[in-house]
DNA sequence: GCGACAG
DNA sequence: ATCTTGTCGC
């Protein structure tokens, strides 16, 4: 699929966080439009030891669930992960896979957060601006905003505030789990990006377009951290 | 200054 | 995220 070119990526931080405030007037916030048929999950995994970075897309069809393409992408670390600053670290490897991607999902769901985010530019909303493509962000764990307990059924949510606002659920996949945070991206609400989590489910706790890109990135990363022969990668003391 | 802090 | 062993529970 295409792929925008909206700015550098070689940033520092400050001027990273200077494009996040800048990308944020551009999201549109709204009720996703037709069925989702065509779904894509995005995942990142990397090694300290060799510096290598790996991302995986995943596009499945619903409501089969059904596994329709898979793209792997693997690249050296160019950017250290600094919270609120994520999409510049992962972003890069992910967009080279959705621009090798064949179809062209109806929607992406990326592990991470969308719009719960400090200046409200999470990577699923970076890489929606990006792809010009609905996207939802699905976090295992909190980066921002305020909430109370959700139920504990599957399916039961609760409210995240931020500044005032809620923008985004705290979701029970399954019982017994520690929930999600959804988040709408791009060209979503939350109301949506809930109900296409659900609709992606497939028994765990991460949707499934998430889990098998997560499974993807991890075989990956073992599998390139097997047939690497060479010493560790310098790090910071 | 202190605590929080997606992956 | 990654580093790591065993272990509690269905």
């Amino acid at each position: 699929m295409r792929v925008r070119e909206l700015h550098r990526w070689d940033l520092t931080p400050r001027e990273a966080m200077r494009v996040q405030e800048r990308l944020r007037a551009r999201l549109v916030t709204r009720p996703l439009r037709g069925a989702v048929r065509c779904v894509a999950g995005g995942d990142i995994a990397c090694c300290n030891r060799t510096g290598r970075l790996f991302a995986a897309v995943v596009v499945l069809r619903l409501p089969e669930l059904e596994t329709l393409e898979e793209v792997r992408v693997a690249r050296g670390v160019a950017y250290p992960y600094i919270p609120g600053l994520l999409s510049f670290r992962e972003a890069p490897a992910l967009l080279e896979a959705f621009a090798r991607l064949r179809c062209a999902p109806d929607a992406v769901l990326v592990d991470g957060q969308g719009q719960a985010h400090p200046r409200g530019v999470g990577i699923a909303a970076h890489l929606g601006l990006l792809l010009d493509t609905p996207t939802v962000g699905c976090a295992k764990s909190r980066l921002c905003g305020e909430h109370d307990e959700p139920g504990p059924e599957a399916g039961d949510s609760a409210p995240l505030f931020l500044g005032g606002h809620c923008v985004g659920a705290v979701l029970r996949t399954r019982r017994g789990v520690r929930p999600l945070y959804v988040s709408p991206g791009h060209l979503c609400d939350i109301a949506s990006s809930v109900r296409l989590v659900l609709d992606c489910g497939g028994g765990y706790r991460s949707p499934e377009p998430v889990r098998r890109a997560h499974a993807l990135v991890t075989r990956m990363r073992i599998e390139a951290g097997a047939r690497d022969h060479s010493p560790p990668v310098a790090r910071r003391s």
